[in-house]
RNA sequence: GGCCCCGUAGCUCAAUCGGAAAGAGCACGGGAUUUCUAAUCCCGCGGUUGCAGGUUCGAGUCCUGCCGGGGUCGCCA
C-alpha cells in the first residue's frame, strides 16, 4: 500500500521497465464512471495499433489490488480491493505526515514568500485581505511540501501618500491621538488621509474655476506644496519631520498588528522602504559603469529594455534619487544576500503591477545576477465592487475591520443561544474568518473577485462554513464514539463498499495530489475547491447511513473514514488558514 | 495606439500538460428530521463556453482575427 506519490512511483518506473510510453496519466475517476482511478491512454493507442484492450492489459499487467477493471475508448477506469482500502484507512491514521496529508516533494527548498506590503496612510481593506490569505496560504502550501518558508512583508512608509497623511493630521486632527479619540490608529491615521485629500480636492477646485488648468492646479495647491515640503524635510533627516512621521507609523503599526493578531498572521522578516528606498544605487551605478545601463543629458540613468519588449525605464532621476524600481532592485539584492540559499523569492502583489514586476526580473536579468530568474511575481486580481474599484476617496473601500466585525455579528447571531456567552463569540469570530478567509481563496487568484456588499458573504453552500460544519460533526461522533468505548480497528476487513463510502474513499485518496497542484500552481482554490468536494462526500454519508449504530464490520469502515476525514479535512482547513470550533 | 489578464447557467465560480455526455453553489420549485449537530442531505429547473475561422483521434482549454470588460506603458509608490 502506498500514497498517491509512491504509488505513482511505483506504477511509472514499472510502466518505464516495459518501454511504455508516454506514460499513462493518473486522475480520480470522475462521479458518472465507475471506478476509483482513471488512466489516461490515448497517447499510448498508437503504439498498440488503436487497440484500448491491448493497451490496458499492457499497462495493467504490473499493477496489484485491481479489482475490477473497465476500459472505455483511451481511459481504464480500475476499482481497488477492499484489502488495499483497508490498508488505505490504516496507514493514512497511523503516519499521515509521512506521504498524505505532509510530503516531501520540496524537501531541501527554501522559499521567501513576501505578502501584504502595505502603505502605511490607510487601514488595510478587502484587497489586503485577499493578498494575505493568498500569502499565507501559499506559506503552508509549501510548508507541507517540506519547503522551509520565510514570510517577508514590505512597509510602504515612506513617501508622498505618508506625508499627506502627516499633513492631513497638522491641518485637521492635531493634537489628537489615536486613544484620545477612541479609534484604532491604522484608522485614525486613514482619517487623517482622507481629510487631507477632501480638502486638497477642494483647492484644487477652487483654482480650477479660477482658470488654472487641472495639472498646475494639482501642484499649485498649498496643501500639497506642504505635503512636498514635508518630504523633503523628511529625507533631510529634519527632527520635527521624522519625530511626526515616527509617530503616526506607530499609531499604524499598532493598528495593523491588532489585525494581523486577528487574523493569526505573523512575519519572519519585516523590511521598511524607509530603509530600503537607498538601496539599489549602487547596483545601478555598478551597470553604469559596465555599460549595461546609460545617462542621458540631464543626468538620469536607463535602461534598455526593448529587445525584451519592455521599453526603456528610468532607474534615477536627474537629480540622483531613485524611484521605486531602484528600491526593488535593492530590496531584491538585500533578500537574496541575508538568505543566500533561497531556491526562490515569491512576490504577491496586485495584477496592476505585472508589468513593474517584469521590469524588475529583465533589469536583474540584465545585471546578469543570478537570482533573476528565482524570483517571481505571484500576480492576483483586484477585489471589485459592484460599483466598480474601490477607491480611498470615494470611500467605497470595504475595511477590512469592518468587515470581519460584521460577519462576526452574521454569525453570532447563528450560533447557538443556550452556549456560553463568550464561547458564542469565539465560534462567530472563527466561522467569520472561514467565511471571509474562503470566500477570497476559493477563486482563481488571477481573476477578478466581485465582492456586492449588500450582500455579504454566505454562510451556507459552498462556504468556509460549510467545511467547519462538516469537520465539527464528525469530530463530535469521534467523541460520541469514545464515550460508548467504541474504537476503531484497522484489521478488520472491510465490508463490500456502499457507493457513498466508495466515493469519500476515493476522494480521500486524492489529497496529496491536490496538495501538489496547489502548492505548484501557486493555487489554493484548487485546494478549497478539493475540501468542499471532500466534506460534501463526507456529509452525504453521515446522512444516509448509520454510523455508530451499524453493525460490524460497517461501523468500523465508517469509523476509519470519519477519522481520515479528519484528518484530510484538517490539513485543508490548516492550509487554507480555516480554524474550527469544538461545536457550532 | 502597444503589451498583459479576463469573457462558461439569471448571479458567483469549477472543469487537473488538450480527454468521457461542460460540473458546483446561490436563486427558484419539490422532498427528507421518533436516528450520530438540518450551518445538512436528495430530486427538479437552468448552457450555441463572447463571435468567426484554424490545428487533431479529441478544443471551454492551443493558434489567427474580431467584439466586450479590466490593467498597464521614461522621472508616483
Amino acid at each position: 500500500m502506498a500514497f498517491w506519490h509512491a504509488l505513482l512511483a511505483n506504477w511509472q518506473s514499472a510502466w518505464k521497465a516495459r518501454g511504455l510510453e508516454p506514460l499513462p496519466r493518473v486522475s480520480l475517476t470522475p462521479p458518472d464512471q465507475k471506478g476509483n482511478l482513471t488512466l489516461n491512454i490515448f497517447p499510448l493507442l498508437k503504439a498498440f495499433q488503436n487497440n484500448p484492450q491491448k493497451a490496458a492489459q499492457a499497462v495493467l499487467e504490473p499493477i496489484p489490488h485491481i479489482a475490477q477493471v473497465e476500459v472505455v475508448r483511451g481511459f481504464i477506469n480500475l476499482t481497488f480491493t477492499p484489502a488495499f482500502w483497508q490498508e488505505f484507512l490504516a496507514e493514512a491514521l497511523q503516519a499521515p505526515h509521512r506521504g498524505y496529508t505532509r510530503l516531501s516533494l520540496a524537501e531541501g527548498q527554501k522559499i521567501m514568500v513576501e505578502f501584504l506590503s502595505p502603505n502605511t496612510n490607510k487601514p488595510l481593506h478587502l484587497g489586503h485581505l485577499r493578498n494575505l490569505f493568498l500569502g499565507e496560504s501559499v506559506c503552508r502550501l509549501w510548508e507541507r511540501l517540506g519547503a522551509q518558508v520565510i514570510r517577508a512583508n514590505l512597509l510602504n512608509d515612506r513617501g508622498i501618500h505618508i506625508c499627506k497623511s502627516m499633513v492631513g493630521w497638522k491641518r485637521f486632527f492635531a493634537p489628537r491621538k489615536p486613544a484620545e479619540v477612541g479609534k484604532k490608529g491604522d484608522h485614525f491615521v486613514g482619517d487623517c488621509y482622507v481629510a487631507f485629500e477632501k480638502a486638497y480636492k477642494a483647492q484644487v477646485d477652487q483654482l480650477k474655476s479660477q482658470g488654472v488648468p487641472e495639472e498646475e492646479a494639482l501642484v499649485q495647491a498649498p496643501l500639497f506644496q506642504e505635503a512636498q515640503a514635508l518630504l523633503r524635510a523628511w529625507e533631510a533627516h529634519e527632527p520635527e519631520a521624522r519625530q511626526l512621521w515616527q509617530e503616526m507609523n506607530s499609531w499604524v503599526y499598532e493598528g495593523f498588528e491588532a489585525t494581523l493578531r486577528r487574523l493569526g498572521v505573523r512575519f519572519d522578516r519585516l523590511y521598511y522602504e524607509s530603509e530600503t528606498y537607498t538601496l539599489g544605487k549602487a547596483l545601478v551605478e555598478k551597470g553604469l559603469s559596465k555599460g549595461i545601463f546609460f545617462q542621458a543629458e540631464d543626468g538620469s540613468v536607463w535602461a534598455d529594455l526593448s529587445t525584451v519588449g519592455l521599453g526603456r525605464k528610468l532607474l534615477l532621476r536627474r537629480d540622483g534619487t531613485s524611484v521605486y524600481i531602484t528600491q526593488d532592485l535593492g530590496t531584491a539584492h538585500r533578500k537574496f544576500s541575508e538568505y543566500p540559499d533561497l531556491t526562490r523569492s515569491i512576490y504577491v502583489i496586485g495584477d496592476e503591477q505585472d508589468h513593474h514586476m517584469r521590469v524588475l526580473k529583465a533589469l536583474l536579468a540584465q545585471l546578469d545576477l543570478p537570482y533573476a530568474e528565482k524570483i517571481y511575481h505571484l500576480s492576483y486580481a483586484m477585489v471589485e465592487l459592484p460599483t466598480g474599484r474601490m477607491k480611498t476617496r470615494e470611500g467605497t473601500v470595504v475595511d477590512a475591520d469592518d468587515l470581519l466585525d460584521e460577519m462576526h455579528a452574521q454569525a453570532y447571531a447563528l450560533t447557538e443561544s443556550s452556549l456560553p456567552e463568550n464561547e458564542r463569540h469565539t465560534i462567530a469570530e472563527m466561522v467569520a474568518q472561514a467565511a471571509i478567509r474562503f470566500y477570497l481563496l476559493r477563486s482563481d487568484p488571477k481573476k477578478p473577485i466581485l465582492f456586492d456588499p449588500a450582500e455579504s458573504i454566505d454562510l451556507k453552500g459552498f462556504t468556509g462554513p460549510f467545511l467547519q460544519y462538516g469537520y465539527v460533526r464528525a469530530k463530535r461522533l469521534l467523541e460520541k464514539a469514545a464515550e460508548q468505548g467504541i474504537e476503531y480497528s484497522p484489521n478488520m476487513a472491510l465490508p463490500p463498499l456502499q457507493p457513498a463510502e466508495e466515493a469519500l474513499l476515493q476522494q480521500l485518496y486524492g489529497l496529496p495530489s491536490f496538495l501538489e497542484g496547489a502548492a505548484r500552481g501557486l493555487d489554493p482554490s484548487i485546494l478549497a475547491h478539493y475540501g468542499y468536494e471532500l466534506t460534501r462526500r463526507y456529509n452525504e454519508l453521515y446522512q444516509t447511513l448509520p454510523v455508530l449504530m451499524a453493525p460490524e464490520p460497517e461501523r468500523n469502515l465508517r469509523l476509519g473514514l470519519t477519522l481520515v476525514f479528519l484528518e484530510a479535512l484538517g490539513a485543508v482547513l490548516e492550509t487554507l488558514g480555516i480554524g474550527v470550533p469544538a461545536r457550532m
